[in-house]
DNA sequence: TTGTAAGCGTTATCAT
DNA sequence: ATGATAACGCTTACAA
């Protein structure tokens, strides 16, 4: 930067004017600075921009499984929100540590990280995730803590559950069984109590209904199926109404090694409408969830409280509700001698 | 750190000497200031570190497309790899700019990233790649820069493709075409080229066949099937061979809503075994790459290099070159009418 | 073995 | 409108 300002005959404080637009500046010397930049090749040091601004311009994104195209499509969204700022997102995976989010707590309190967007989607504990947001800005998506309103993005997870329950049901299935997501999560007890109004609107007993929880990964789909179908063919369930798409797909795995049929000895139903979930065979039934818009949003949530830190608190935007849309396809027919 | 030295009643250089044992420190003072550290939950200053060291712990991974597995299973490996050291891994999509390389240039020169981890499987331009690589270490993976000795993670495709393509012909094929990926791309160019040996190995005139040419990404898998497809069923291709399976699937996709069976009217192989390969209807045959390991190596490869930055150039390792290995499964049969 | 002090490359406050 | 100059929080000669 002294070379800039020496090849353009300037001071060191009239370029940081120009690059940042912080001063006023005659437009004569803004040229000639602006041309010293490029014959130069000159790009500011970040580190020492960090340095001075106590701030990083890079936000974190902790996501549990990216083979699970839900997360990626939200990490696309958060990527793309992010890069219309020039802000860097960093991978956080949360490893088999302890206390991972510890690990997260000590990039924002050492200022590596300006903010961190969490798909909990592993089933952290609040207690965990409280305790990072007390480090920094935290946003939460697909999840929310009961009781502590950390800014989240959701969707009307038990709306859609209650939908596709629904709408199960009305083929005439009538012993249907859940696979559950982890049960320290908000969004999975949502969809949890979706399926359950459903079930009683259809004047079942939802206590009756098997629940095996899972932890929305592909294994515990396949496992977890195998559990709740291992009873003799006229008890065991008919139907499977499976908290994520990626369980759902396991326990199609499981059914296509078992030698079930799909729909016609076992409808299967999922949530989040991955883009695979079309062409995985049968086509899964499922709830869309707008997942790269609901990461767009949720990155522009944590910038919206980035943006507030220095200024007085403004109004705060209330994220929306976004929709959970019911997707019929091929993998739900009535159940077996109907 | 002024704070942990004076209760710990010490100089700020003692603290550093213990903070990254650069130094000798009598034990008894070191204690105090591990205590102190405790006591004041002292966090060091990331981005003063990052000045002073001309460092930054963190790592570009440049990936076209999240969704697709095969780049979700690499990121995955390389965060672990990361993880393990203490370096962060910074998620960078190739935007829809006019030269994306450029950006990730600035990142390098400008102090954010020590290196990037380039998958290319969008095809950029070597050109811009390279001109990356004057910015900072670059390591590629699924990809090769023919030419210049860029570092690079690379399978066996050539080979994987020979024997894709083999297996298919085994089965009686005549009519074959291939969906191929990015022309300038090294590894697509591979496969293509294993393809025609297995073609040529079986008295057929690789000439002939079809190339459809896409990008790698499912849309352009649908959108060449029908093209392909697109003449009368006794002189249109029996086979598709497909450079990778996101493109096989966007064919299968075609297919489906086509109304041709697979195997049954057309056999459909892909590339890379993504997980999900196995659960599409039919089941896919496909060439397996070890995108987790690969991913890993290469994080491993671009340390190398960047530890090798400050001594004198030790041995440079040779990264292995992954086995490519044929998985047969339902999506190939005899073709119609044999 | 320990402490002092000089930077690292910016930004921002102050005079001018 | 412009330019010295003092931080920012850390590392590392060099001195003691």
């Amino acid at each position: 930067m002294k070379d800039v300002a020496r090849h353009a005959g300037v001071s060191v404080s009239t370029v940081s004017y120009v690059l940042n637009d912080s001063g006023p500046v005659a437009s004569s010397r803004r040229a000639r600075v602006l041309d010293a930049v490029r014959v130069l090749e000159y790009t500011p040091n970040e580190s020492a921009r960090n340095l001075k601004r106590r701030t990083t311009s890079s936000i974190g994104l902790v996501v549990p499984d990216l083979t699970n195209q839900f997360f990626a499509l939200i990490a696309e969204g958060v990527e793309r929100a992010a890069a219309e700022r020039g802000v860097l997102v960093v991978l956080c995976a949360p490893e088999a540590t302890d206390r991972p989010e510890s690990i997260h707590a000590r990039l924002l309190q050492g200022q590596r990280l300006d903010g961190v967007i969490y798909l909990s989607g592993a089933g952290a504990a609040a207690s965990s995730i409280l305790e990072l947001a007390k480090a920094g800005p935290v946003v939460l998506v697909d999840e929310r803590i009961p009781g502590f309103d950390l800014p989240a993005v959701v969707a009307d997870s038990r709306r859609g559950a209650r939908e596709i329950a629904a709408y199960v049901l009305s083929e005439g299935h009538r012993r249907v069984a859940i696979i559950g997501g982890p049960s320290v999560l908000w969004t999975a007890d949502q969809r949890l109590a979706g399926y359950r109004e459903a079930i009683a609107a259809a004047s079942l007993d939802p206590d009756e209904v098997p629940v095996a929880v899972g932890d929305y990964r592909q294994e515990s789909g396949y496992r977890l199926a195998e559990e709740l179908l291992a009873g003799p063919a006229d008890s065991r369930p008919t139907a499977l109404l499976c908290a994520n798409d990626q369980m759902a797909i396991g326990a199609i795995e499981y059914c296509r090694e078992a030698k079930l049929r799909i729909p016609q000895d076992l409808s299967i139903v999922g949530f989040d409408d991955v883009p695979i979930a079309r062409l995985i065979a049968p086509a899964l039934t499922t709830v869309r969830q707008p997942a790269r818009e609901m990461g767009y949003a949720a990155a522009g949530l944590l910038f919206g409280q980035l943006d507030r830190a220095g200024e007085g608190d403004a109004a705060k935007p209330e994220p929306p509700l976004f929709a959970a849309s019911l997707r019929i396809r091929e993998s739900v027919a009535p159940p077996p001698g109907s």
